[in-house]
DNA sequence: TAGATTGTTAATCGATTAACAATC
DNA sequence: TAGATTGTTAATCGATTAACAATC
């Protein structure tokens, strides 16, 4: 993993979707695509991706465009997808037992090894296979195990005190579901995923759409 | 419902942050609070977050900072949040059953009314006191209701299909959890959940994040 | 009133787009 | 070779930050 600390954050935040894109074109059989082409298909100037892409090297060849397989395989690369990642979920309820199965769609190679929950009730179930431990063991549990990263779904007061203790841990990543704002310690990196932020984008833009729409008709 | 499309994306994605924010503040109990505060906690700068807020009108008072509570329900109007939305999950897998559970947390007014599946084994079936219907049934299921949004939690290669269903509709707006790209005609509103993206995005900073801290220690 | 903090203009910084020489 | 398309520099555009007069 080379040190792309002089990219920006603009630029990483595309670099997902790039990568799922040419996927979607290898499956469909295409074997390689301008910058133009992706343009289209993205939705950002050809302009842009050429520049977003220079940021880690030259991957194409003039006259012809890229090699999707390869720039698919390049962007995982370069966002680290090579690796196996150990991932628990912390919060046996409807959105941790989702999470436990939808990754395990992902072939990419993230490996879903325990779920925690508070709940005697929930304790000793099996989800997809995977055994539902005590939110109590949770400390031990990573003394014991080597896990990469952890996935709150818990409810949103439990959210920072789950995270305290996965401090000093094992832990180098964090996907939180919760709406709460976790103070992290350095060494730790956290994803948010704050589920009623992207609704509330949702509402926004539909009741501005509504207005856009019925001015033209008028 | 005022007309903001002179008030750019980069803009309108804080809006959510700040009314949670300013949310938690209010449980809190804390009635007051200044640009510079908001500004510690989000981790904006006090100048970002006045420019923002003045695109939309003045809501503070010199000398005193914002009311907390006045704030929300102003940034809450902003986004449309006065309203009642009615909504349909499309898929009624894991994450669709999480969400018709999850989004019943949410006292801003967002209310499940359907869930739609093409498995004859889970039609009939209640989630969280919600009906799974037959998504045959989903056409004439629109003429007869008002819906205003569509949560798509299908699987990636029915996504598109499922939307074209959709089109011509009363649905106003779509909350994708797919991996697909979806088209949607222009009197839609598209909101992408990509877990995947995320999830990578995550990966990615903990690689570099890595690399941050052996540098430093050596 | 004096102190604090907003609203807003001007300055800076960064990101996007345009353009084109290099080259496959 | 001629045509196409990249890699990359320069120009433009937009977003963030700084600064301060207005004012509570």
């Amino acid at each position: 993993m080379k040190d792309y600390s002089f990219v920006s954050n603009t630029v990483i935040k595309r670099l997902p979707r790039y990568r799922r894109i040419l996927g979607d074109l290898s499956e469909k059989g295409v074997k390689s695509v301008s910058s133009t082409e992706l343009s289209r298909i993205a939705g950002y100037t050809a302009s842009q991706i050429r520049q977003d892409l220079n940021n880690f090297g030259a991957f194409g060849q003039q006259g012809y465009g890229y090699n999707v397989e390869r720039l698919q395989r390049q962007i995982g690369e370069i966002l680290g997808l090579r690796n196996e990642y150990k991932m628990i979920v912390l919060g046996a309820g409807n959105l941790g037992q989702a999470i436990a199965n939808y990754t395990h769609y992902y072939k990419s190679g993230y490996q879903i090894i325990a779920i925690f929950d508070v709940n005697p009730r929930l304790v000793g179930l099996r989800i997809n296979d995977i055994e539902v431990l005590d939110a109590g063991s949770l400390t031990e549990y990573l003394e014991n195990n080597q896990v990469d990263i952890a996935v709150i779904t818990t409810d949103k007061d439990s959210a920072q005190a789950v995270t305290d203790v996965l401090a000093g841990s094992c832990i180098r990543g964090i996907w939180n579901f919760t709406a709460a704002e976790i103070d992290v310690p350095e060494d730790i990196v956290i994803e948010n995923v704050h589920l009623s932020d992207s609704l509330h984008m949702l509402t926004y833009y539909m009741n501005q759409n509504g207005l856009r729409i019925k001015e033209l008709s008028s």
